[in-house]
DNA sequence: AAATTTATATATTTAAAGTTGAAATAGATA
DNA sequence: TATCTATTTCAACTTTAAATATATAAATTT
């Protein structure tokens, strides 16, 4: 064999996610990513190919931890109090010093437009009907309404999470407090 | 005197506008703004300095259109009427082919990081600061409650202004139609 | 008609960021 | 210890976009 990598790739993979997810893809320099993850170009290119795809990479990994959040929480509560409890959570992920990161998925999206990456795009959607699914499913649970009510309440709380997730780079925590006990307010 | 300008500042600006409302500032190029301005470089610096300026013009351009729609609704409706009505108004002035636009300001809100110009940092802050007055003003009327209550009302409307203006560049007519309704029910 | 100012067009400069290549380095195996 | 190979470091290359400069044409005033 040879000489082995100095670094782990999804150990510098989660540093450069966190960086994306606080500056956005376009204020994201190399020279910040190097910093960051610790490594220098070279290795990020022969690692991950080249920035978008980092990026892509990242997007992944994020998912991937908000789908381990949902789990954990489907083994202690379920329904609508388990949703509230998910917006509760995404508030604690989102926190960082001062103000909230937001949701990267949600923060990618306001960056895009015609000439992103379509991989890109179809990741932005794929979450977005990954937590589309979390919430019917939980709405379902235990409930009489017809699919149709559901659906809505669905896509009331898709919508809801998408302004939580916004707002949380500007408003302070007893404004979101305020407007997520609001939103599941007669729910 | 000398030779006239051919175009008229406010109206090139109103177009330099729109182009970074649907693409964003990164997005924007001074190529694009020539193009859709239908002047060359040479006018927009001479009327604008720069490209930053020109983007803090029409962040106020931008306030003085919802000013105007503001005062508008004024005119006809007052109270919690008028603030929905604002709403679905809000849904027309973002609406362009496809999915919407947002709200200039709430997009700029997703780009900024420190070191973003202050002056741009300020315009966004004020403008959320007018917002949350108009939303103070209009529950305000005719109402009973106690101020703590108008307050955390005003923060709550603040939130979901701002998810409305995030989900509009991804969500139907449908489904932000239907959360402006439960919006306004849970008020 | 001359002078002055503005507009267009083109080209250049400057800076920054992404990408790639070559030499140096360090670890693994024989 | 020597060799092989992958990883590093460093620097160069490429691209892109903002900003500036120059030359030319057009319009207005005196």
């Amino acid at each position: 064999m040879s000489r082995k990598k100095e670094y782990i790739e999804t150990e510098v993979l989660e540093k450069a996610m966190n960086l994306f997810w606080t500056k956005g893809y376009e204020h994201t320099s190399l020279q910040m990513l190097e910093k960051e993850m610790g490594i220098n170009k070279f290795s990020i290119y022969s690692s991950f190919g080249n920035k978008e795809n980092l990026f892509v990479e990242s997007m992944k990994l994020y998912r991937c931890k908000v789908e381990e959040l949902a789990k954990e929480l489907e083994a202690s509560s379920v329904g609508v109090i388990a949703l509230k409890k998910y917006f509760y959570n995404f508030l604690k992920i989102t926190e960082s010093n001062g103000f909230g990161k937001g949701c990267l998925i949600t923060n990618t999206l306001t960056e895009l437009d015609e000439e992103t990456n379509k991989i890109i795009v179809a990741q932005v959607e794929g979450f977005r009907e990954f937590i589309r699914q979390l919430f019917l499913n939980n709405l379902k649970y235990n409930s009489v309404e017809s699919p149709e009510i559901i659906e809505r309440k669905a896509d009331y709380l898709l919508v809801s999470m998408i302004g939580l997730s916004s707002a949380s780079r500007v408003c302070n925590n007893n404004q979101l407090k305020n407007y997520i006990e609001n939103t599941f307010n007669k729910l």
